[in-house]
DNA sequence: ATCTCTGGCCTCCGAC
DNA sequence: GTCGGAGGCCAG
């Protein structure tokens, strides 16, 4: 029986949905709270109390070689999480540990019966709300839904409109959707966790439509998109997740054109402008499926589910389940139990990769570079790190933490091992199969998904949410593979190479051609680690390094930030199309200026093309600035986009010494602007924005969709833009000066009365910014007569030099606290 | 109903 | 000017 669907309800039942010969069938079970205590470990007095108790419905013992397990079966939550973490006297077991006791109905049902996860029927849906009600309270069902659109895999696509703007009009159209979803099992739509979802229940409700919308299996389309799509090459495809602009970064087409902030005018004038929205809201959910077409990864993560168990919904994108699922069902049959998860400890912090600084000077040539194949995987298989192997008198000895771990294999490795294994058959799979057929993307797929469940098993270890998180083994994990890579270094040191950088599992080294490197990998595979793994008495030897590519050329601009062209990569010779590897630069940041992005690339093509001649690279530079100081700017051009990654009101603020709080960042002082005109803002969302003037604190900034062309240039080219490609530049080229497109900003310097000079090559002067130059100005002239200070002042600057301190600090703090009143209202 | 981790670079802000 | 904290996003 594979599974489609299940839940718990509040009544104490457990829905189960599976399909036979292709019907959808519908199982109720009791909903089991179950919590599990060694045997051994429940007193006398315990035993008679939990046989006669009405919270307890079942008690079972589950006898193990090792082990009897006593497994109680609670009348319901509430019973259990009193029983377990309540107050006396209904704890009953403070002085003994106990297990499993925080899992779910329907986690428990999957484990107990090792239940297959199916493939849904899947579809992808789209709603159009009132745009008069902003959409805080759209989420809370305050909108009525004007359309909806749905499509599938298939073919089949759907999309009904509001007849007239009445309640029984309405019902009519959130049914015919209940109706229209009957046919599928799986529900995908864009940020729906974060809208379409929540407007469709609360909706629903309002309407006194009774519609049980957990029979369905909600997934959050873009919240899978941003977790498995890791394809993005610049930063260009980062700007933002709207679906707008994933839609053109992936197929290279957008939305239709009309403006979904006035969904109600063209839903009100009906005829072509209803007609638009109609085709509008169509447009968008056929996206959602050819964005799936293109990149598979709804397939990927069905995949994922299958493998670990989890069903396909939002919570299932969670590594964290995914680990929880696998571990306990493989657990099971050995008897196996781990430690309820109530709470979430105190996060302690670990120590984590080692991370060389490069020791790379101008354009390094011919790098080889080897790296640690899945290094963490490796270690926690080869040390045997399981969180019920670690023990003081273990063999296996982690010298780096001193944490020792016994031989009997754990179920960490075991089921990392199972993993690997999985994966290999799957890989060979797919190369038995012609490339591009469906089973080849079948087994692609599944091979991928293999990797990926194996990879997030040491993050989930170090996850205080988790309930397999273990500080000492997550160090033990890092700290092992940093001693690794630095054993490496030394050896190849000790042969005349030199390593210029190394990150984690990754090893570059100059000095050496590809045959004698080639000869040293396989040297460190067969006598150095396994020696390391003989002296600290591992189980076995799971650790090995590849010769993975060479570089013709490479310039570290520092660390985790490169860029570098192929000799060849796993001993494929690179051609001219190889494109350059380029790591952490702005090139790849979505939250770089389209300008500083394309000023790099620029860079960096030239670069891994060999140019070395520096007239070319000041040509570029000198290009793009003139560009970018004197000719118009689109707002692509200009616009700077960061998420926005907690609640607004969570954003931390202090109090400054002059009593008035700090400013926020300037991305969160847009969303709260945002959200006060109404406009879809939440925790995910990416806000655009424009810097207007950056010569005031704080910088002065502008929604970016209010942007009419005019920003602040000077920051731009001297924070922005340039400074990226003055890095890269002085990396490659550091004998170069590159200096001389630096600070564009005129600093206009004026005195404020006729006559007074200001003096050459004075002391550092002392600087107040005040709130209002022009006004301290007038105000020190009408009341001194004559102003004894000169004043520098940078072009549109309200940074004041004042050369006499002394009696300048006084004036001018006086002015800042009020003391001094300003008649003249005039400013700049 | 939120949730794999640490290391590192960069920008802005505010205190000194 | 310099420095540290907050925040963001990337490498691995």
């Amino acid at each position: 029986m594979k599974l489609i669907n299940a839940f718990a309800s509040y009544e104490g039942d457990l829905t189960l949905i599976t399909r036979v010969n292709g019907e959808r069938v519908i199982k109720r079970e009791k909903a089991q709270y179950i919590s599990y205590h060694k045997y051994s470990e429940i007193s006398e007095s315990c035993l008679h109390w939990l046989k006669s108790s009405p919270l307890v419905r079942e008690l079972i013992i589950e006898p193990y070689d090792h082990i009897n397990w006593l497994r109680i079966n609670w009348v319901d939550y509430e019973a259990r999480q009193n029983a377990l973490w309540g107050e006396k006297p209904y704890c009953i077991f403070e002085s003994g540990e106990h297990y499993e006791g925080d899992l779910s109905p329907v986690m428990r049902y999957l484990i107990d019966n090792n239940v297959e996860i199916a493939k849904p029927k899947r579809c992808y849906i789209d709603l159009e709300t009132d745009s008069r009600v902003p959409f805080i309270k759209a989420v809370e069902g305050r909108a009525a839904i004007l359309s909806w659109a749905l499509v599938d895999d298939l073919g089949h696509e759907k999309v009904e409109v509001l007849n007239r703007d009445s309640y029984n009009d309405e019902q009519d159209l959130v049914m015919s959707l209940w109706q229209e979803l009957q046919q599928y099992e799986q529900v995908l739509a864009w940020n729906g966790d974060g809208f379409d979802f929540k407007v469709i229940k609360e909706r629903t409700k309002y309407l006194g439509l009774s519609v049980n919308h957990r029979y369905w299996l909600w997934l959050d389309h873009m919240l899978l998109f941003k977790r498995l799509n890791t394809a993005a090459e610049s930063g260009d495809e980062k700007t933002s997740y709207k679906l707008n602009d994933i839609a053109q970064a992936i197929l290279g087409e957008g939305k239709d054109t009309l403006d979904g902030s006035r969904t109600w005018y063209y839903w009100e004038k009906g005829g072509s402008d209803r007609e638009a929205l109609v085709k509008y809201n169509l447009k968008d959910t056929k996206l959602l499926q050819q964005i799936e077409k293109k990149t598979g990864l709804v397939d990927l993560f069905q995949s994922l589910c299958e493998v670990t168990g989890v069903l396909p919904d939002t919570y299932g994108l969670q590594p964290v389940k995914q680990v929880d699922s696998f571990l306990l069902r493989l657990a099971k049959p050995k008897g196996l139990k781990f430690l309820s998860k109530n709470v979430v400890v105190e996060h302690e912090k670990f120590k984590g990769a080692y991370v060389m600084p490069p020791e790379a000077h101008g354009i390094e040539k011919n790098i080889h570079v080897a790296d640690f194949q899945r290094l963490y995987p490796s270690i926690m298989i080869s040390w045997n790190m399981s969180p019920e192997t670690k023990s003081e008198t273990g063999e296996c000895l982690v010298e780096a933490t001193g944490v020792r771990f016994s031989k009997l294999q754990g179920i960490l490795p075991f089921a990392l091992k199972k993993l690997i294994d999985l994966r290999k058959k799957s890989s060979k799979d797919r190369d038995e199969l012609p490339p591009g057929t469906s089973g080849w993307y079948d087994a692609n797929r599944l091979s991928t998904a293999y990797k990926v469940a194996a990879n997030s098993f040491y993050g989930v270890v170090g996850s205080s949410f988790s309930r397999f998180f273990d500080a000492q083994i997550a160090e033990s994990v890092t700290q092992t593979g940093a001693q690794l890579i630095k054993e490496t270094i030394k050896e190849a040191e000790n042969r005349g190479m030199k390593a210029i950088y190394a990150d984690t599992d990754s090893l570059f080294v100059k000095g050496v051609d590809a045959e004698v490197f080639k000869s040293f990998v396989s040297w460190c595979n067969e006598t150095l680690y396994p020696q390391m793994i003989e002296r600290m008495g591992c189980v076995e030897n799971d650790i090995c390094l590849a010769y993975e590519k060479a570089f013709d050329r490479v310039v570290f601009v520092g660390a985790k930030k490169y860029v570098g062209s192929y000799l060849h990569y796993k001993g494929k010779r690179a051609s001219v199309e190889s494109k350059p590897e380029i790591k952490g630069l702005e090139y790849r940041r979505g939250d770089s200026v389209f300008l500083a992005r394309k000023l790099q690339i620029q860079v960096i093509e030239k670069i891994c093309a060999g140019c070395e001649d520096s007239n070319i690279y000041e040509e570029i530079v000198q290009k793009t600035m003139n560009h970018v100081l004197n000719e118009p700017l689109s707002l692509s051009e200009v616009i700077i986009s960061k998420t926005l990654s907690k609640e607004v009101e969570h954003y931390s603020v202090r109090l400054k010494k002059d009593g008035t709080f700090s400013a926020l960042p300037r991305h969160v002082v847009v969303a709260k602007d945002l959200i006060h005109k109404g406009v879809e803002v939440s925790i995910g969302t990416r806000i655009g924005y424009v810097v207007m003037d950056a010569s005031v604190r704080p910088l002065t900034v502008m929604y970016a969709e209010e942007y009419d062309g005019v920003c602040d240039r000077y920051y731009l080219w001297d924070s922005l833009v340039y400074p990226p490609t003055f890095r890269l530049l002085s990396s490659a080229f550091p004998l170069h000066d590159w200096t001389m497109f630096q600070k564009t900003r005129p600093e206009k310097i004026k005195p404020v009365v006729p006559g007074v000079v200001r003096p050459r090559g004075g002391k550092k002067s002392s600087d107040i910014t005040a709130e209002n130059l022009v006004k301290l100005q007038e105000w020190l002239y009408e009341n001194k007569g004559v102003v004894p200070f000169i004043f520098k002042l940078p072009w549109k600057s309200k940074k004041v030099y004042v050369k006499d301190k002394k009696e300048a600090i006084k004036v001018v703090n006086e002015f800042i606290r009020g003391k001094v009143e300003v008649q003249d209202e005039k400013t700049e």
